[in-house]
DNA sequence: AGACAAGTAAACTACTCAGTGCAACGGGTA
DNA sequence: TACCCGTTGCACTGAGTAGTTTACTTGTCT
């Protein structure tokens, strides 16, 4: 614990060498950034909210910026992507996809979720690389790993031969958020239960394996 | 043009009774709300991008929410969506669906409509009735036009019988810019060219016909 | 020429912001 | 006991904010 662990150490909570303060910061910061956005946030309120006294906060963290690219940092592993983490939840497709699905959806509506998401997507045209950072690993590492996923399948016989998996899991995901996601990214109604996510992912299951099952 | 004007006027463009100076404002403000979004734009680098004194600015919009409904409301009319007018443009199924998602996808990943997206979507938390006045307008509208399309493709037999074509709609909406959107949303990469469109929208619609042709 | 409407530049009020500096405090260690 | 460290609370700077007002300039109509 002398050398790697500063590589190692963005985004990992649970670190020996991350001090309580500033996972106490963080906490209070992603707080008021998912309430009022960047520019609305004031580094006073986020002191305060954070139960900590300005001085304090300046020590954790050298100006604004710095302290909104560490909260992203560590929110960045935390997406609705990495529910896929390694192996298929069945041996069948359409199960499988389900688990995905449902699993996504639900992540995905949360109302932490979505003001994190708001939060990002307004700072994205002042802060693309902040941007990038959560796409990077969401979305991007999302899709990669449902495609391997369904790379699987297909060699099992599953799907059909030859498709871009790659855009076929990007499809998937559209898909099972489809009309979902856009009311609630723009705040218009509450967030679906669990019985309209069902409805939602059953139908985006059918829809893709009658385009993609073999 | 003396008593019924007044309720009409709110985004209509044409209007006689518009004034230019208005029209000039909301262009100005457009340019710096887009790119610093509601909290980052101030009222006088506004009026100075609009050309246009403070004095002014303050004589045809009573305050900055005010000044931000007005664009949005101006805005509204101009979505992605709305290129879904009335009649199809082809009889044939595939080639209109592939019509329609084309000058959506087109639309959606253009720089200017991303920054009007990101600018709405983060201000969403503080003023959801801003949200939902675009998305009424937008997602809602397009979704309820394209479904109607699509129950009378199903009464000519191209759609199968009893399906959900609300559902349908935006699962084809969602098919369409698919990984392209999230991309572009998060400012990750510049927009599609016509090949990288076209490609998405074929896939879409070949999906979309696998699942719903008959 | 005189009158009026529309617009401008600039000052002004009252307030917020990011970021700094400093005296004081409390608890653990030597 | 004395020391040190992390922390607090608070005052402060310099810049910027929304929104108002004032004195002045323009163009147009009569």
């Amino acid at each position: 614990m002398s050398d790697a662990t500063a590589e190692a150490m963005q985004g990992n909570a649970a670190q020996e060498t991350e001090p309580a303060k500033r996972t106490q910061i963080l906490a209070g910061a992603l707080r008021v950034f998912r309430g009022r956005g960047y520019d609305g946030a004031s580094m006073e309120t986020i002191a305060r909210e954070a139960g900590v006294s300005k001085g304090t906060l300046y020590v954790y963290f050298s100006n604004k910026e710095e302290l909104f690219k560490a909260l992203i940092l560590s929110e960045r592993h935390d997406q609705a992507e990495s529910t896929l983490s390694g192996d298929p939840t069945s041996a069948d497709l359409a199960e499988d996809l389900g688990n995905i699905g449902r699993a996504y959806v639900r992540k995905m509506t949360q109302p932490e979720k979505l003001s994190t998401l708001r939060m990002v997507i307004g700072a994205a045209e002042t802060f693309p690389e902040f941007g990038e950072l959560l796409y990077d690993e969401g979305p991007k590492k999302g899709t990669a790993l449902l495609a391997k996923r369904l790379e699987h399948f297909m060699s099992e016989g599953q799907i059909k031969k030859d498709c871009d998996v790659e855009m076929a899991a990007g499809q998937f995901f559209s898909l099972c958020v489809a009309s979902c996601f856009r009311r609630a990214i723009f705040n218009v109604a509450p967030p679906p239960d669990g019985k309209e996510i069902d409805r939602h992912v059953k139908s985006a299951v059918d829809v893709f394996l009658a385009a993609y099952g073999a």
